[in-house]
DNA sequence: CACCGGTCGTTTGACATCGAACTATCGTCG
DNA sequence: CGACGATAGTTCGATGTCAAACGACCGGTG
């Protein structure tokens, strides 16, 4: 019964939860983004994060893993190309496939950073308790889903 | 006793509850954008609907509310003004000031707008009872305000 | 009245972001 | 083998975004 009749009060609730949500991400996005070196974006860091945690993967991969548009990701990737921090190389098998990875350089990068990161973005979330993060995590997996659905 | 001592287990249900965080907070905000008319973004949604409920504002409030640089905001509202959505007028008294304002078309348009768009929020947290909805908003409120602390 | 620090908005340069048009490549089907 | 549809990436144009430098204006102080 609760959620198929659609009063007022449920969709108040619902933007208040919205507008809530939205100011928690940024707020501590923008905090975490203080932490990064001044001269790596958010979206780079991300894609250096992935290729650490992944392995090397093709440019539509990745644009999907973090849920932007390919023309998107080739700047975001020459950018770091051109700072030498990852390669790209055609499929010989498959030219119209490029595999991005982590040059040496890179890696060492990534590999410094992420621990800083991850502890910054624990310190923000130390406000809620351990059953409070899992519950944050059911909700917003139960938001993220319905999205993937369609 | 939770919070102080800060072990590994802490850390990763953090990072999983970030990275979920976003996704659901991305995931929402890309559907909701498809709702928009197409010659509308986010920004000038959240512009409008600003305007709309807290009636004119100086760019800086604006900037504030939405946080957004104001460099930022310079360049939404000369959009907005272009296509005659809003208007802006300096302050007599403090002509270091602008105030925006909705125009009778903006206001309007908005009116109109705002009803679709609040209901497809609805449609979208209508996964969530209405006790997760609430239980959401607080643990994002606490999220939220730990990063306006500083 | 003239300087001066502070406030508001604009500009600038670099990057992000999307969607849509475009190029190159692959597989397949006749 | 050759044409055609599908797929991966690139390019383009418009907008957003920030930080930092800048210009205009305010209020006070000497």
């Amino acid at each position: 019964m609760p959620t198929h009749h659609q009063g007022p009060e449920h969709e108040i609730l619902a933007l208040d939860a919205y507008i809530k949500l939205m100011r928690a991400t940024e707020s501590v996005t923008s905090r975490v983004h203080e932490t990064l070196p001044t001269d790596l974006t958010v979206t780079q860091f991300a894609v250096l994060e992935t290729l650490f945690h992944l392995g090397p993967l093709c440019q539509g991969q990745l644009a999907t893993k973090l849920l932007k548009s390919t023309g998107n990701l080739t700047l975001v990737v020459a950018n770091l190309e051109k700072v030498g921090l990852i390669k790209r190389e055609r499929q010989p098998h498959d030219l119209r496939f490029i595999t991005i990875s982590l040059s040496p350089r890179g890696r060492s990068f990534i590999a410094k950073l992420f621990p800083k990161i991850a502890a910054r973005i624990a310190d923000e979330f130390s406000v809620l308790t351990s059953s409070e993060k899992i519950e944050l995590c059911r909700l917003a997996k139960k938001l993220g889903l319905r999205a993937t659905v369609k």
